[in-house]
DNA sequence: CTTGTTGTCAACCAAACGGTTGAGGAGGGC
DNA sequence: GCCCTCCTCAACCGTTTGGTTGACAACAAG
């Protein structure tokens, strides 16, 4: 999934009427008149959010004499899920380093006061290069 | 986790830079200095990102005399798994009722080639209210 | 062929966005 | 006290966004 595709998921996602049409296809297909009901906008503004929705890929149109139905592709939300857990994952590996350190310096019987040694432990690990996630 | 909240997050991703702060984030913390240094766009675009970030929950600040040490708040990714996981589940379920369905035709001996009575039946189940998962 | 339905395209508008420059507040260090 | 560093606020600017209205292409049905 290239970056360009990454940041057109999360804008078409960051608009409410946009995710309650995701919502709605969630629970099956329908066209575009259907899905443009509900809402007090023009038709062609539901449109227009169904196309950004499509160029995301999120969604995918077919046809049926004059009408569109539209159809969520939830694979989609494989990528994004994966996408998300990668810094997850970081964050937490950052944290179980920040709690070995913490521990080392227990050992060692530093004398510092707890808030200040989880400070001076943040700060040293921080610097590390994280190898395991990278290239 | 709120509406509002939600689409602070998805806008705040959808930004090739802040994406690119948050994982660097995920590394350790660092101050907004250190977080502008690699873009050659001016500080204070690098903090108004920052905002941004900080307004959707994904980010908190702290003070250390003039500098303001960035933190990453990784439980807000727990928050939009769920959200994205909701959806997944449920347009998967949505399959397997399809199967079902093709399944009961399919012993009935329907006659129809299989490509359209996949497609009838996607109509079929369209329509049916998801109890489940409304209220 | 004419009419009605379904959906998109085009032009326009106000508001939000991502960037700039300039000014200034808050805090060490001399 | 003075200066320098770090960061944010304010004003401005061009582009994008979410909405509108009007025209029209495509197709089914009469």
């Amino acid at each position: 999934m290239s970056e360009e595709q990454i940041s057109k998921v999360f804008a078409a996602l960051a608009d409410p009427t946009r995710r309650d049409l995701v919502a709605r296809l969630a629970a099956g297909d329908a066209t575009v008149g259907e899905l443009a009901a509900p809402y007090n906008v023009s038709t062609q503004a539901v449109s227009k959010h169904l196309k950004v929705l499509e160029d995301s890929g999120l969604v995918t149109k077919a046809r049926d004499a004059q009408r569109r139905p539209v159809h969520l592709e939830a694979q989609v939300f494989d990528l994004m899920t994966k996408w998300i857990e990668r810094y997850q994952r970081q964050a937490e590996a950052r944290y179980q380093r920040l709690d070995q350190v913490l521990a080392q310096l227990d050992a060692d019987g530093t004398p510092l006061p707890h808030d200040a040694a989880r400070d001076k432990a943040r700060n040293a690990i921080a610097p590390i290069n994280e190898e395991g996630t990278a290239s």
